[in-house]
DNA sequence: TGTACATCAGTGAACGCGCGTTCACTGATGTAC
DNA sequence: TGTACATCAGTGAACGCGCGTTCACTGATGTAC
């Protein structure tokens, strides 16, 4: 409707882009008011003139950072599936890319922030439960039709976890080989085309 | 070789126990040094006398977590095992069984705490990685001997990431869907006495 | 087009609070003779 | 066995600091006539 958007409008927008960066980066509890408005180039009393308290940022930027996350990463699935990729496989190997091991500030925002999710306020919770759903039901799409629908999940879980141990224990040859693992007995088992 | 603890080693340990329970339950932010000494039934005076920080005691209690869980999922594995299951089967029952998902705070300590991990200081970060290594060495044991050996990097992927999807989707019928989809999914793969 | 005023986005100082850490002290346990 | 003293575990007040939140103010933008 409003097609051009005012200061202000831009101003939020810039804050939760900063936002959504930040808590993939340092976690929930890793980020505060005034880091985030500084590095949005603010001071942090104007904090309150957009958002009603912290809590309520941290559920827009988990929001925010799903869709951040949609276009980085959907990129990449293009693109492997126009080089003639299944459309599985292009998640798989996008999903579970060493890009995506370094890069958690652009990455998944459950990837990065699963763990911390029950710990947090009823409405950062409900958007955390909403993007995990997103996740499974991209796996789904994903899927040749007619798969068992409880697929999905299993293929969600593999990734999201081994993307997890993977930066738990760092970005070295020991992440990337427990990644090239679980690419490996994704692909075998659900991809069609695989090859060794 | 000290038969009998002294009683500053039992007091030790009983803030140990007490902080590897807190940090599943409330994440490595979520615990201060205060709380964990006043449930210990301390006061926050005398923390300095155990511990050199608070990060050292993250360190240790993160340890000692490990330990508290294999005690802990090690009965329903061995139960599991005696009414007939094959090894591979009675860990990933007991694993993603409903019991885990209600009880972060003596369940698996990566599962509570892997997207932190990365955000600790180096000496936690250290003990994570090894508690991780520790997780996979578990799968294998309880592979047939002769798997593929990636396969254990697989399969405890998968069990962490549904775990903690399931704990972000809710102690509900949604979150216990997403355990039972993988557990039938493990199974069906690598269980060769599998059955629907 | 130009002036006068109202609105609005952002500033920066200040608040109360909780946290990690320090430290002088106390009361109990253990040791020497 | 009993007394005198040293050691040691734990107490509780205090510290500096950073955080979320509030608020009076400023300077810029927009509107009325």
């Amino acid at each position: 409707m409003q097609a051009i958007p005012s200061r202000k409008a831009l101003t939020h927008e810039r804050i939760l882009e900063t936002a959504a960066r930040a808590i993939r980066r340092a976690g929930f509890n890793g980020v505060g008011v005034a880091d985030i408005m500084k590095e949005a180039g603010l001071t942090h009393g104007g904090f309150y003139a957009h958002f009603a308290s912290r809590d309520a940022l941290l559920t827009e930027a988990l929001e925010h950072a799903g869709n951040q996350n949609a276009n980085h990463m959907g990129k990449g699935i293009v693109r492997r599936q126009t080089d003639g990729a299944t459309p599985l496989r292009a998640l798989v190997e996008a999903y579970l890319s060493e890009r995506h091991l370094t890069g958690v500030e652009n990455g998944c925002a459950v990837a990065a922030l699963v763990s911390e999710m029950p710990r947090q306020a009823p409405e950062v919770r409900a958007v955390g439960a909403q993007r995990v759903r997103s996740l499974v039901a991209l796996v789904e799409r994903s899927l040749p039709p007619g798969a068992d629908n409880t697929a999905a999940a299993a293929i969600a879980s593999q990734m999201v976890g081994a993307m997890q141990l993977a930066r738990a224990l760092g970005d070295n040859a020991e992440g990337k080989a427990l990644l090239a693992a679980n690419r490996n007995a994704l692909l075998a088992q659900y991809d069609t085309t695989s090859q060794t």
